[in-house]
DNA sequence: ATTGTATAAATTGTATCCAATTTGTGGGGG
DNA sequence: CCCCCACAAATTGGATACAATTTATACAAT
């Protein structure tokens, strides 16, 4: 047998099963079957279960085994509020210790992509992965150069949560209109959080990031169950 | 053999071990001598290290084995920024929401035990526990009636890592004027954040949770290896 | 003398076995 | 008729055995 591939395949299969709702939320996850389920020995699935645990995407169900997180829409708004705060807090420690010119020059090349999605006036489908991708280098060059690795770590956490995180992209296919205004808005708020690093305004560059993560809510109005709504997962 | 006790026993001990420095910063970790030197298989062992590099006391060495995480003091200033964030946050919540008759009791009851403490216009060395507590209790009940449990995961990461937390306090006994004062002026920003908070003042208990998080950094400036400094740990 | 390769030792990951605890069910007693 | 206790079945945690990979050392060749 692959000695450490065993591992990694079961974790990567539960996180997919577990997004996927292939194993529905509070459903209880017994070692044995499981492990027959996937043909690996208890061993991987035990270790595998510890760690979905630390990232929040099971929970331990009394004294006996773990369980599928069940998320309410509270716990993804209150995840959104601890990710506005955390990207504002990267926000303005960049912009009061000065951004350096490669990270100005990686967040400019995200905007210049952005406006040539956006400059048609419209929406494609075909667009949604490429601003999905620009917009996760945008928020990971900003925290990454906040110099703060306690954020980054906060916030890996926080990102397992579901439609918590920047790269999940939930996108309704039937309102491609609305969709274009919605990420239109929200790329215009790149281009002023930009702005305020440059310039050394944190605190316009903390209430701004703070602003634009509340935007991201208007994804659990979305039904992920509907019919034309599609949710992209960034890498 | 006690099932389900000797790995919560291994965890715990690696724990102490690592914040009591018996096992130094970057110091590299083999699962079959630390079992062997605490006399269980390397099961737990192994789930124990799973445990630890979750909760960033532990990193991977590479591609084998972990090693003990050697944190900068830079690292703490960034954690106790992100603690101020989200404390600021869970103040804020808890002022806009309103806090509860019970909450606000628990809240005044550390209130009125910190003045007992402090009203003699001096600080002596049992104090500190006692202080350690009360101040443990505050932060935990407007963390918890903030109603965002996203705050909490995210603060027990944060926390784990030595002086990043306000279940941790350093005292030097040879400065217990200083200490006095110190404490002191943490205690009427604990009264001030309770004012706002009763109030609804949700921005103005944002901005005294942040600045009083900052108050702790006083922490870093005390080297905990010289004499007559004190580490305390709450539950 | 230095570098590359091969072999050996050490360490990590996986599987199976055993013990202990918990849960569910059935029977007996109040 | 309901409740409690006991026993059995299932499941989880711990230990040991085994396989695979990595690293270090030694020897040889250039």
């Amino acid at each position: 047998m692959s000695s450490e591939r065993t591992g990694q395949r079961v974790l990567v299969t539960l996180r997919r099963m577990i997004s996927a709702g292939e194993l529905a939320a509070g459903e209880r996850l017994a070692e044995i079957p499981l492990a027959e389920r996937l043909g690996v020995s208890r061993m991987p699935v035990r270790m595998a279960f510890r760690e979905l645990e630390q990232e929040g995407l099971l929970v331990r169900a009394g004294a006996r085994g773990f369980a599928v997180r069940a998320v309410s829409p509270e716990q993804i708004i209150g995840a959104v509020e601890v990710r506005g705060v955390l990207e504002g807090l990267a926000a303005r420690l960049l912009a009061e210790r000065g951004a350096s010119e490669a990270v100005l020059d990686t967040l400019k090349t995200c905007l210049k992509e952005g406006d040539a999605l956006f400059e048609n006036g419209c929406f494609a489908e075909a667009d949604a992965p490429l601003y999905l991708d620009l917009n996760i280098r945008f928020h990971a060059a900003i925290i990454q150069a906040s110099g703060n690795l306690a954020i980054q770590e906060a916030l890996s956490r926080n990102d397992h949560l579901p439609f918590a995180s920047v790269k999940a992209l939930a996108i309704d296919r039937n309102n491609l209109a609305a969709e274009y205004k919605r990420l239109n808005y929200a790329h215009i708020q790149h281009h002023a959080i930009v702005e305020a690093i440059a310039a050394g305004q944190g605190a316009r560059a903390e209430a701004l990031m703070r602003e634009h993560a509340n935007a991201v809510l208007r994804y659990t109005e979305l039904d992920p169950a509907r019919e034309g709504v599609a949710i992209l997962r960034g890498s």
